[in-house]
Formats: C-alpha cells, sequence, structure tokens
DNA sequence: GCAATATTTAGATGATTGTCTAAACATGAG
DNA sequence: CTCATGTTTAGACAATCATCTAAATATTGC
C-alpha cells in the first residue's frame, strides 16, 4: 500500500475536491476540467498525483479518458486514518 | 474546522509518527526527540504543524511541555475522510 | 490521410516545505 | 542571581510542488 502517495495526494484541496466529485460517478478529464478554474495541464498532473496514490482508475472510451475512484484503496483509506485514531476516539466505538 | 491544515499536516511521514506515538499517552518533546533522527529545531515546526491543525494540545509541564492528542478534532478527522469516501466502500457499511 | 477534439508531456517559474545551525527564551536547581 | 537544561525562533538552503504556456500525442469523423 501507498501510504505516503495517499496522504500527499489528499494534501492539495483540488485533490479532495475531485475526489468528492467522483462520488456521484465516474467522469471525464473534460468534465472534471469545467468544474475548476485550472488549465488543463494542471488538472492532469493532480490526475497522475491520484493515480499514482491508486485513489482513482483510468479507462480510455474513444477521445475521453474516463476516471473513477478505485475503491478498493479508498479502504485502505480508511484503515489508515483509523490507524492514526486512538481506539477511545473513534466514532462508533468498538472495531 | 481546519480540513486543510489537517490534510497538509498528516502529509509528512514523521507527523504521522509522532501522532502514532502519542496514541500510548503524552510525551515531552524530549521524549519524542529521541525516537527521531532530526534536530529539536525541525520537530519543533514539526510540533507546529500539528498544532495549527489543531491535532495536538500541548501543556507547560516544568521544564517541559508535553505533547498530547487532541481527541476531539481525531473525530473529526474521521468525518473528514469518511466524507471522502463513497457510503458503498465504508467499512461495517451503513453509516 | 487530415482536421478537430481531448488529454498529456515538457519546461519554466514562484511558493511552500523540511531540514539545518546558531541564537534566543523559559524554567528549575543551587 | 546565575547556570544548566529544554524548547522555540530566526535565517538560510535545497527539494518539492502547483501552476502556467506551448508543444506533443492519441483518437474520431469526414
Amino acid at each position: 500500500m501507498k501510504q505516503q502517495e495517499v496522504f500527499r495526494a489528499l494534501a492539495d484541496p483540488t485533490r479532495r475536491a475531485i475526489l468528492k466529485r467522483l462520488q456521484n460517478g465516474a467522469l471525464n478529464a473534460g468534465e472534471i476540467g469545467a468544474l475548476f478554474d485550472i488549465t488543463g495541464a494542471s488538472l492532469s498532473h493532480h490526475f497522475m498525483v491520484l493515480k499514482q496514490a491508486d485513489l482513482v482508475r483510468t479507462e480510455r472510451r474513444g477521445r475521453n479518458i474516463v476516471y473513477s475512484l478505485n475503491s478498493t484503496v479508498m479502504e485502505d483509506l480508511t484503515r489508515m486514518v483509523l490507524d492514526l485514531i486512538p481506539a477511545g476516539s473513534r466514532r462508533g466505538g468498538s472495531k
């Protein structure tokens, strides 16, 4: 698991916003780009960071490249964060 | 809540290691310093970042300054991360 | 094959970051 | 009060980062 890459990826607000948008389903680069005031090149850089962290998956679909959340690593993320939190402070308590 | 500061603070491996150490109870700067191969000044910088994110609390105790986890914000952290994760991927499922 | 569209790569730039050394500040002991 | 100890502040430096513009690559439609 790429713990360092994951936390690094989450450190940027634009990347967190991208992840949030992808919760409602996959989007291609252009669609995501329309949501942020940033050049396509910068967006592409963020995609690369998210991919290196395995947080998103890509799939070419005709002329577009579609981004979607990698839910497997999302579960890893949950685990990594819970690991930072003392048992007593966890919501819901036990596990 | 200082979402950006929290995620930024977690992006550094030394700071995550500090948080992990503090799970077993409060420690003063010197004790933490003994655990890392880093100068006190650098440590102090990390403490400041963690404090800005409200992840740790400090209390002077005689000659030492004691660091402890701020469990309130630790709960906020849980919430912030869960917020990034699609409902279907959450461990344990529901909430 | 060519033109248009979608995305990435290359290279540059300014800002932020983690680290260091040296100096300053704060506290308790004698 | 002064000294030793513990911690932070100041200032500098190299590395990393987010962003940009310009150019390159990939794909589809004609």
